[in-house]
DNA sequence: CTGTTTTTGTATTGCTCAGTCTGTAAATCA
DNA sequence: TGATTTACAGACTGAGCAATACAAAAACAG
């Protein structure tokens, strides 16, 4: 949105950057993912990302901008995963199957970053001005992409029963269950889920 | 368990405490409760249990075990909250129900604590060493309640089911589900849940 | 009354952190 | 070439934090 391929407002004249912003954002989104925000510090940003300190708040601003700008790009991760899903099945019912498995898979999987980005801002971040928009607008993200598998509005409860079982198996997950633990609680789900998400193709 | 009523590991000699230590943890609960332990400074915690800094360091030794012993007296409440649902309730099916309803109400209720500080734990302290053990016994403890509610061993599949559900409602409700949204999902749980839950007398 | 024991109040220490400042390097423009 | 513009690198600042130190206060024992 803000960005188009080539970076067009990026200047003429001056010293070029050493970095690429992208691809730095997206080593810092890592970062945040695996240690939260608080435990994330600005010299840990800055062995991530590449990029001096000085760097990172020419472009950004600052820490809270620069978590915003993460929590994005996180969001945006999911909805091309859910792109996915719904182009490579047959239809809504299989991509609801996949998209669960995979969340169970990441869950599960010790080399990944642990948890879930969005979920660990809501709990650690809500009632902070700077940050409040940044978390709305990734629920927002979030919860239409719910919808899209679902084939449902954003505002179907059958989105919040599924929005509630991503998050609580992220819990579940940092309390230690394990991937077969997960997968009792994504075939309940789907027992519930299936019925509303109709065949009809997709999109 | 580690405290009979009348303290009896009380010393006789000395100064005596200016504070209640039952009624300081309760206190420092609720504040860790709603602000989180990275939130939270000895500063307050010193402001809302009455007591001195000093003491504090005296009687429970550093800020992790203060987290520690307040993780364990939230688990404690909870549990006490199963048995008063299990005692009042002609089965378990009810018993289930009520508990759901019960923690939808806090949830979306204003003038308490928000979100679960179980659950904010698991997602912002797992991986200290110092607290581990802590988060361990707070899942044991909340299994077991979901075990003893549901009529089945803590390792069964419909107790994962029901913790992804409970923490999932938080972690809504922290993004920002009214109290009806939080509706849409424990009567979907309740459905997948209630055959399980056999009307056999609670306890 | 004197000494002992425990708690209290406060000052201090040592550390980490977000954000800023200053001088330098690397590019373009004239 | 020299001026201008932008980015880099690292030192610095001021605030906040957990944890400790130490003396004064308040109880009891003899």
């Amino acid at each position: 949105m803000s960005s188009q391929i080539g970076e067009p407002d990026r200047p003429k004249r001056g010293r070029p950057r050493r970095f690429d912003v992208e691809s730095a954002l997206d080593a810092m989104t890592d970062l945040f993912w695996r240690q939260g925000y608080g435990a994330t510090s600005l010299d840990d940003l800055v062995a991530a990302s590449g990029a001096s300190r000085a760097s990172l708040y020419g472009v950004w601003g600052d820490k809270d901008a620069l978590f915003a700008a993460a929590l994005g790009r996180y969001a945006e991760r999911f909805t091309r995963r859910v792109d996915a899903a719904l182009a490579g099945t047959p239809d809504r019912r299989a991509a609801l199957a996949r998209i669960l498995n995979e969340s169970a898979d990441r869950l599960a999987d010790d080399d990944r970053p642990p948890g879930c980005l969005r979920c660990r801002a809501m709990l650690e971040l809500r009632g902070r001005p700077a940050l409040d928009t940044a978390l709305d607008a990734a629920e927002t993200s979030f919860r239409a992409d719910a919808a899209r598998l679902l084939g449902t509005a954003p505002e179907d409860g059958a989105v919040a029963f599924f929005t509630a079982i991503v998050d609580g198996m992220v819990v579940l997950a940092e309390a230690g269950a394990d991937r077969a633990t997960l997968d009792a609680v994504l075939t309940r789900a789907l027992d519930q889920l299936a019925p509303l998400a109709s065949p009809a193709p997709a999109r």
